[in-house]
DNA sequence: ACAAGTATACTTGTATACAAGTATTATAGT
DNA sequence: ACTATAATACTTGTATACAAGTATACTTGT
């Protein structure tokens, strides 16, 4: 078991997280991250034996990681999915039709605490990205969606996000990372962008909205070719450590 | 503990199933029929004990139950949420969403082979009306619409499906069985519908695929007046039982 | 009668044990 | 050398046990 750096997720992010999430939020960061390739069958009883914990909380995060597409439950182990180019676009595909789902129904609402609220998280990023905290700023940028989508109330475009959210969360987490390292500028365009996000909810202008979600999505080739430098990263790290 | 009927969900649909989904199933059946009512809390070792079974299959049970959006895992115990109209309408939000997203798919792919197993299921549907099999033609119906959205590959919206599905099916199979009771002429303009909804396939039409999913969208509040009937329906049997 | 603290009952999460089933490997017969 | 059958190792699903935490009920002192 190489384990180049003991836990890749934030551990302040798991404070008050059971074991079972803890071992999911591992596993989905090496799952995305390449650390553990696509393909790769895992045993439940292997997996218990090298976290050090029973069968249980492995079952329940394997139970997620089913949940959120990233592996494949089978008769005989789960079989890892992993993220490939399609995946990511699946996701924002995804992404791109609740937000605009989301937007439809913000144009009928009243908005003014909702702006408030995503400018409070905007300027938090704008802190994080000042101190280089990767890790803040994407859990910044992951709420400031999150904030958008649960502002219209809906239990079902909220199920759609939760199921989402982690893949996202993991996935953001390490283009971010080699972002602040190496694209630092990159993160001004990122803070403008979501500037003009607000304004489309603030103004209701469906031009602006469109203009935002396509710089948006324009951006997720970046942030492929992000993840497959953190990947390059990482496999160059353990071959250092052979 | 009333168990007016011994299982509403079909067992024959439970042939390979394990006890928690046995148990899912069952309890999603009370609960969207209303037998279980919105804001009761159900509490793993008793449901145990009723189901004679152990915590590990109610636990998985009640997991599946709350990313179904029908139960909430709180601290203490589980409180049914149940499906109201808001509910009912958010799903078909979605379902509108996921069709809509998957038709523009469609119309740049080759659907001559989805065309014809479509047919097959409206086949399958004309033959359960045919023999007033409410069930069956519930069954036919929920796969209708899951042949659609499979036939493009998405990984994600198939995840959105998948979590949609269980609740949608409990909902149909109860509106259906009162309609195949009360509303029996009603059946006809389900299947023009899904001829219809063939044809927009098939020649690729927008108009007509628009038209098509409006004619599904307005029967919501056919089928949310339906789930009412259903649940008036059980209760006054409860009443005579005592 | 009532506030404060204690006891009790019930909850969740994890560990462990076991039965039934499924691949893989080994063995035996041709 | 090869097929068929048996043994083995590993899998899943379920049951049971226990520790730690949380709400409810019950004292006890004022």
């Amino acid at each position: 078991m190489t384990d180049s750096k003991d836990s890749m997720y934030p551990t302040k992010w798991l404070s008050k997280a059971s074991t079972g999430e803890r071992v999911a939020c591992d596993l989905r960061m090496r799952i995305i991250s390449g650390q553990i390739e696509s393909g790769s069958i895992l045993s439940e009883n292997k997996l218990a034996a090298d976290y050090g914990v029973s069968r249980s909380p492995i079952r329940d995060a394997l139970k997620k990681l089913a949940n959120e597409n990233i592996i494949r439950l089978e008769r005989m182990g789960a079989v890892v999915v992993g993220l490939t180019e399609k995946e990511i676009e699946e996701i924002y595909d995804v992404r791109l039709l609740i937000e605009t789902f989301v937007f439809e129904r913000l144009v009928r609402m009243e908005t003014k605490n909702l702006v408030k609220e995503l400018s409070k998280i905007l300027e938090m990023m704008k802190i994080a990205i000042k101190y280089k905290d990767a890790d803040e700023f994407s859990y910044q940028d992951v709420l400031f969606h999150e904030t958008i989508i649960r502002s219209i109330n809906h239990s079902y475009i909220m199920m759609i996000w939760n199921n989402a959210k982690p893949v996202m969360e993991s996935f953001i987490l390490l283009s971010m990372r080699v972002r602040f390292e190496e694209k630092y500028d990159d993160l001004a365009r990122i803070v403008k962008n979501h500037e003009l996000y607000i304004e489309a909810i603030n103004t209701k202008n469906r031009d602006i909205m469109i203009q935002s979600l396509h710089l948006n999505f324009d951006d997720v080739q970046g942030k492929v070719d992000d993840l497959w430098r953190s990947q390059q990263m990482l496999s160059s790290e353990r071959e250092q450590q052979k």
